[in-house]
RNA sequence: GGGCCCGUAGUCUAGUGGUUAUGACGCCACCCUUACAAGGUGGAGGUCGGGUGUUCGAUUCACCCUGGGCCCACCA
């Protein structure tokens, strides 16, 4: 076989992924009988191209697959995407131009569906350009009908189980997409506002100033609080009087011209009512825990709501009813700015608090607020009907299952215990939208029962089917418009992937290994906990593997705003995806990677090494019979016992979800020690045989074939490509594989010598002697020499490879000493 | 404010309670050696973020500070 001068990873590495495609290399047999090792492969998001993080979270999870697969393991291995909810719906918007709000829901729905055709399979084209060897057949979309029904069944056994109710609750929601958002969907966002100090009379005469940044809530306002014990100032101001904490007092009595006339105990002024501008709404001041008189004016007002803090407040004062003012468009319903929403409101609130001179000081205050992260918009609090899984009770249960997954790296369970010590909601899993799964419920128009599907129908969508009747004889139901959260589905990736295979669905679930990277740690991967324990009180996996993620060249998050995103289809293809993989590998486990374009060079020449050393092999093995010799030359054993070790290392370390480890071990002993120091010392063997002797010849061609075999199946979970080209090249003649990604993965060669070692690396010693020798002596390093070593009895074996390497005329006995000829 | 991770040469990175701190890119010098000049050999380059402590000994362990990243909470 003729092996081309030089490697084409374009052609060789698109050939291969149609080679494995078409001969479904990497199926999953349900058949076999094989141990399984199954992959809880993540459904990224349809978000039109794949990102460079994937490609660095994906390859690092394809290493792990491939090794597996090669140490005889019978690999489940699916692949889906993640194509409802929120983001796609924006996707498709974007892709066609069109708004969700302004067309019929069927339209709209038919429009992602068909859309989603096209992009999906441009989508996936990424994920194969990298090489990812999932099976493609196991295939799903959290769209489609099979993953529907596995939802909307899900929610009906949780229903079942009492563990999802409805209930009208105070949520976040997202104005502009006119949406409930869960806890997670939220992002923070640094903004200047106005600290508002408004003033209010007390019915003593006295007035007292309050300060907020959310004036707009006035007639939502459900109260008025200070602190009992705290030290608060009487002030003359102008003709009036104006109460203000001490602290406020010593902060304003300047700009404001306060005359302190005495200091009063909060106790003294608690009960008495207030009348708000404006509104004239009368309320009574209470003491309340979290009023502080360090902050703003030492005086709250408390809104429906204005965030976190008014929620806890009505908490803790159960007796106060709340002033729904907002539905889910953000807009007032009630009171003098009905219509309006807040930044509207707030425009006008206080110009009219101006007017009414209730307004004392706008101060300027940067402050953080939630936004959607979705669109970047304010959230709001408002109080609607929602449908709720409930968890809080359980999270000792989830604290107590996250502690039994086997995290690489461990640390990170860390983020989970964190997130789930912090929860303070149950998951909120309906969703004002259009493209999702539907609810498979209906509501009794007469009675209002909520009435279930019937699971075999599953799946259904409320909107076009209708159940037979309700308990209370009535045949008139309101169908539940909204959809699932995307969450609530992708949280059942284990069950989906496994009942594609129901008759081994109890081998494949739970899943040995779930692979993710650790922002969806709190989502994601809680998620899926969180429903495989609702419903079979097991964790999902065995084992979960962190990602880290891949950032822009200086450390930063890539993202499109700002303009540093990085291709991965740019960089396959100036370099390859071989190169691309190499650099994900040269990252540890859960580390965080700054992209530097560079470090993809370090691939590139490590190919053209791999590439050029077996053309060199393949060259001196044209008659090569896999036979192994009687007795092997000392110097081919040496580098057998070194191999043995870089295979116990590499398989140890892999198991350990190590793969920096195995890639930087092997490509150490392939370019130091397999090809620096071994093809050199064995190269007079090969072409000089007549002189050697054919029994040297073919010990080095039995030990070279080996060895290079052996490199190829370690590094080939890294690489794919151009492994797989060398093995078809030349090694696929004498082996019975196909493929070298479904051969056996190395193990250690018997051998016992002892002494071997030894010899073997006293001998490299005097190698780089030799040649250091003849570096500072500036003469090439095929320089003849006289070479004088001190154990040449001990080195006797292998004095024939070391004359030849370094070039010796003679090797004497005596004190370490090179003298140029 | 809380949690977790990270800080090693110009850049990226390995690593360990103990001789001279790993490798790559880049840089310098030499070598056209029958696989490879996209190579080989040799070299320069580091107060291992700063400080304190534990220890015979700290880059490694503990604490504090500082810078960066991610997650969470958040001030009316």
């Amino acid at each position: 076989m003729k092996i081309p001068k030089n490697y084409n990873p374009k052609e060789v590495e698109q050939k291969w992924q149609n080679y494995w495609e078409k001969n479904k290399i990497y199926k999953f047999d349900p058949k076999s009988k094989k141990k399984i090792y199954s992959i809880d492969t993540p459904p990224p998001t349809v978000s039109g191209k794949m990102h460079l993080g994937h490609s660095f979270s994906y390859s690092q999870m394809d290493f792990i697959a491939r090794f597996k697969r090669m140490q005889g393991y019978n690999l489940f291995y699916p692949f889906g995407t993640d194509d409802n909810g929120l983001a796609t719906e924006r996707l498709i918007e974007k892709e066609k131009k069109v708004k969700a709000k302004e067309m019929s829901r069927k339209d709209f729905i038919k429009l992602c569906l068909t859309t989603l055709k096209t992009l999906r399979k441009e989508y996936l084209r990424d994920f194969k350009l990298i090489g990812l060897s999932c099976d493609w057949d196991i295939f799903y979309t959290t769209i489609n009908d099979h993953c529907r029904k596995i939802s909307q069944k899900s929610f009906i056994d949780l229903y079942k189980d009492k563990r999802a109710y409805r209930i009208k609750s105070p949520i976040t929601i997202c104005p502009h997409c006119n949406t409930a958002i869960a806890q997670v969907e939220t992002e923070d966002k640094d903004k200047e506002s106005t600290l508002n100090y408004i003033k209010a009379k007390l019915e003593t005469g006295d007035y007292i100033i309050y300060a907020t940044t959310r004036p707009e809530l006035l007639p939502a306002c459900v109260g008025i609080t200070l602190d009992k014990n705290g030290t608060y100032v009487r002030a003359k101001k102008d003709n009036e009087i104006w109460i203000i904490s001490k602290e406020a007092f010593d902060r304003f009595k300047d700009e404001w011209k306060l005359v302190k006339k005495e200091e009063i105990k909060g106790k003294d002024i608690v009960n008495k009512i207030v009348t708000l501008p404006i509104t004239n709404a009368k309320l009574t001041l209470l003491h309340d825990t979290e009023a502080k008189t360090e902050y703003g004016s030492g005086i709250v007002y408390w809104c429906t709501y204005g965030g976190v803090e008014c929620l806890e407040y009505l908490e803790r004062h159960p007796e106060i009813e709340p002033i729904h003012i907002m539905d889910l468009s953000g807009k007032h319903i009630l009171g003098p700015y009905k219509g309006l929403n807040s930044t509207e409101a707030r425009k006008k609130v206080l110009k009219d608090l101006k007017d009414n001179n209730a307004l004392v000081l706008m101060e300027k205050i940067k402050h953080t607020v939630n936004v959607h992260e979705r669109c970047g918009t304010d959230i709001e609090y408002v109080s609607t009907e929602q449908w709720f899984i409930k968890y809080l009770d359980l999270k000792n249960k989830f604290l107590k299952a996250g502690g039994k997954l086997n995290w690489h790296p461990d640390y990170m369970k860390h983020r989970l215990y964190n997130w789930i010590k912090g929860l303070k909601w149950d998951w909120c899993i309906s969703r004002q939208r259009f493209f999702g799964v539907p609810f498979p419920l209906w509501y009794c128009k007469s009675c209002g029962e909520v009435i279930l599907a019937d699971e075999k129908d599953l799946p259904v969508d409320p909107l076009k089917n209708k159940p037979k009747k309700c308990k209370c004889g009535s045949k008139e139901f309101i169908p539940e418009k909204d959809v699932l959260d995307t969450w609530a589905t992708s949280s059942m990736t284990p069950q989906i992937a496994a009942s594609l295979f129901p008759k081994v669905y109890d081998k494949l679930y739970p899943m040995s290994l779930r692979p993710q990277a650790h922002d969806i740690i709190t989502f994601w991967l809680f998620n899926t906990m969180v429903k495989s324990q609702l419903h079979n009180n097991i964790n999902p996996w065995k084992d979960v593997v962190i990602s880290g993620w891949a950032l822009d060249p200086k450390g930063k998050k890539m993202s499109k705003s700002k303009g540093n995103v990085i291709e991965p289809q740019e960089m396959m293809g100036k370099y390859s995806a071989d190169s691309l993989r190499f650099w994900a590998a040269s990252t540890k486990l859960g580390e965080d990677s700054s992209f530097q374009e560079k470090e993809l060079i370090s691939g590139q020449k490590f190919s053209t090494k791999l590439w050029n050393a077996s053309k060199f092999s393949f060259m001196h093995l044209k008659e090569y019979k896999p036979k192994k010799p009687k007795n092997l030359e000392t110097i081919d054993k040496w580098i057998l016992i070194k191999l043995n070790k870089i295979i116990k290392d590499s398989t140890k370390s892999f198991e350990n979800y190590e793969y920096s480890k195995t890639k930087a071990d092997v490509e150490n002993f392939f370019w130091n020690t397999f090809c620096d120091h071994y093809l050199e010392i064995i190269k007079d063997r090969l072409y000089n045989a007549d002189k050697r002797g054919i029994k040297g010849k073919k010990s080095a061609q039995f030990t070279l074939y080996h060895s290079l075999l052996a490199i190829l199946k370690l590094m080939s979970p890294i690489i794919p490509h151009i492994t797989e080209e060398i093995y078809q090249l030349y090694f696929k003649k004498h082996e019975k594989q196909k493929s070298i990604h479904i051969s056996e993965w190395p193990t250690q060669f018997k051998i016992v010598d002892k002494k071997t070692e030894r010899i073997g690396d006293e001998f490299i010693q005097i190698l780089n002697k030799v040649r250091k020798f003849k570096t500072q002596n500036k003469l090439p390093l095929k320089h003849e020499i006289t070479l004088t070593i001190p154990n040449k009895n001990k080195l006797k074996d292998v004095l024939e490879d070391l004359k030849a390497v370094t070039k010796a005329k003679e090797i004497k006995q005596g004190k370490l000493n090179i003298k140029k000829l």
